[in-house]
DNA sequence: TCGGATGACGGTTCAAGGGG
DNA sequence: TCCCCTTGAACCGTCATCCG
């Protein structure tokens, strides 16, 4: 119950909307009169005993709502009319008089997270603060910045300030959402997926209108679309200015405008500077509730304690403290081998915008320079009680054999077993591969293309892979059809045709010059009894070498290469119709 | 496009049914 | 008859992607 994620939202961005869901807490206001009204005079709650029982719980002198008289559930598909929550009639919808459980959730979340609704964490109900009621009652939406309620809850949510801060640090130009996305919260684990800067240049090459318009629309991770909705509440008071990006294609006659691009204001450096303290203004004491502190991942009660004890641990010296004390005492608290995780937890908390400075060279020194409120780690057994320990061991065991690339690659791991993440999976293989190894990457896609295409053109090496990723929960076999596939991409690359179809002329992504073509699938794991069989046949077939290379070994590699034990030379030498392993 | 809306996934709960 | 255990379906929370 008390495990709900808080502090991220992705639906809500309509302060008017947010104002009425706020005053569904507030006993004859306009809202709660209409909440009430159409209880009582309209039937699109259908249960008659649900219907009471919201009208009980609105009628108190103080209005305490659950998750589910907030939140409830979708109505069914035979029934798109009716609803069943409190926070589902409070705000409009897009085809309904209300909205649906997921957009109440985002509502309720965007309310707890400005500080207008607060928790009891152990009856978990909700009810107005202060700050709400005054946030409601001072409500005009041509002039939020007088709206003290509303800026003073902006300024306390840490995620404001990060976006704040990145965009103030590149404000030479717009930033994407992409890039916001990828230094947003815990960017990379489950639930803060970002599409990542790739998708721009995915829409530099698109060359017909169907993709174009889905890249456009359809392409954003959640943590891209966290900060696209962090910058329209921006935007709303004069913070931040969206300033559309041109981006030039020679596919077409114009350039593809993309509207998702971001810059600081004038008034937006000063709330900065509001933030950090000015003179004798004291800096802003940050909310940061213990649900923000990891949302979908699958050990998310684990992390969230991990992370919020570490914060207490930084937060109980006035001084910055060594790595060492930090790692010591978290292994008292149940938290062994800290150090491997250390780094993750340092950049995720960093970029949820709580600011912790480091310094020194070879042993770090923290010192958590925000100062941070409402921190409460819920009473449970088992505190550090850790689920699929088996992938969690896994992960552990990789930051600890990887310590010179980006910690946040581990997630990998993960993604790589989950089939809602695939797309997610392609990309990060793409990026991995371009950022750790140096090599050229680009997205591709669709049904006529390959995943990806990597390359590397230099004066004593050069060659191409094609790439397919699988994001398969237990392993991929490498099927017949998954061959024959490859094989045609292959041919494709080779023949290049001058008709093509769906994704036309991917392979023109490859320098002219190259000549020397590889394959590769990449997945979590590889059933292995088959896997050479099909390698050798494609090669059969084309003549052209191939691998396979799990998440695990993926990063292993990456690491080889960044720390120059091996070079992209050698590495196309491990393209031998075998499953790569680098150690 | 913006501001949600939707279908799906992975997990949990719960009740029915079977065996001892 | 009672109790425990298994099973599977309904339910729930949370996206990641889609779209009027």
């Amino acid at each position: 119950m008390r495990d709900h994620t808080l502090g991220w939202v992705q639906n809500s961005s309509n302060f008017e909307n947010l104002r009425n869901f706020v005053e569904a807490f507030v006993p004859n206001s306009k809202r709660w009169n209409y909440i009430m009204k159409t209880l009582s005079e309209t039937d699109i709650v259908r249960d008659p005993d649900v219907r009471q029982s919201l009208k009980t719980a609105l009628n108190q002198s103080v209005v305490k709502l659950n998750f589910s008289q907030l939140v409830g559930t979708r109505s069914p598909q035979n029934d798109k009319n009716s609803c069943n929550a409190i926070g589902q009639i409070a705000v409009a919808g897009q085809r309904r008089p209300f909205v649906d459980d997921w957009s109440a959730a985002c509502f309720l979340r965007w309310a707890e997270c400005l500080g207008f609704v607060k928790t009891d964490m152990e009856a978990y109900w909700f009810k107005l603060t202060d700050r709400g009621r005054l946030f409601a009652s001072d409500f005009v939406v041509s002039n939020l910045n007088d709206n003290e309620a509303l800026v003073q809850g902006l300024m306390e949510y840490p995620p404001v300030s990060r976006i704040l801060k990145y965009l103030k640090e590149n404000n030479s130009r717009a930033v994407s959402k992409f890039e916001l996305g990828q230094n947003l919260g815990f960017s990379g684990e489950d639930g803060f997926t970002s599409m990542g800067q790739s998708t721009l240049s995915y829409l530099r090459r698109v060359d017909n209108m169907k993709d174009r318009k889905k890249l456009l629309t359809d392409v954003e991770g959640s943590s891209d679309k966290y900060a696209r909705m962090i910058c329209s509440w921006l935007s709303c008071l004069g913070w931040v200015k969206q300033e559309p990006f041109s981006l030039e294609n020679k596919n077409f006659k114009d350039p593809i405008k993309c509207p998702w691009f971001y810059r600081i204001e004038f008034r937006g450096e000063n709330i900065l500077r509001r933030i950090d303290g000015v003179s004798i203004h004291p800096s802003v004491e940050k909310y940061v509730s213990w649900n923000m502190l990891a949302t979908k991942a699958k050990n998310k009660v684990f992390l969230r304690n991990r992370r919020a004890m570490l914060l207490n641990i930084l937060k109980s010296k006035k001084s910055s403290i060594t790595e060492d004390y930090i790692i010591s005492e978290m292994e008292k608290k149940g938290f062994p081998d800290y150090i491997y995780e250390l780094p993750v937890d340092f950049i995720g908390l960093v970029n949820c915008g709580i600011e912790i400075e480091t310094s020194g060279v070879s042993k770090k020194n923290y010192f958590l320079r925000s100062k941070i409120k409402g921190l409460i780690i819920p009473q449970q057994k088992n505190i550090t009680y850790l689920e699929d320990a088996k992938l969690e061991k896994l992960k552990h065991e990789i930051r600890r054999k990887t310590p010179n690339i980006d910690p946040r690659y581990v997630e990998l791991i993960e993604i790589s077993r989950s089939k809602s993440l695939a797309k997610i999976f392609e990309v990060q293989v793409a990026d991995l591969l371009q950022k750790e190894y140096g090599l050229e990457t680009t997205l591709l896609g669709g049904g006529w293309a390959p995943d990806s295409l990597a390359f590397v053109e230099d004066a004593g090496c050069s060659y191409g892979v094609i790439i397919d990723t699988k994001a398969y929960k237990d392993g991929f076999s490498l099927p017949v059809s998954e061959q024959d596939k490859m094989i045609r991409y292959i041919e494709d690359n080779k023949n290049r045709p001058t008709q093509s179809q769906g994704n036309k002329f991917w392979w023109r992504n490859f320098p002219e010059k190259i000549e020397d073509f590889k394959f590769l699938f990449v997945s979590s794991k590889f059933s292995n009894s088959s896997i050479q069989k099909g390698l050798e046949y494609i090669f059969s077939r084309t003549q052209v070498h191939g691998a396979v290379l799990n998440a695990e070994q993926i990063l292993y590699g990456a690491e080889l290469i960044k720390t120059k034990k091996i070079n992209l030379e050698e590495f196309g030498g491990f393209f031998k119709e075998k499953e790569i392993y680098f150690e």
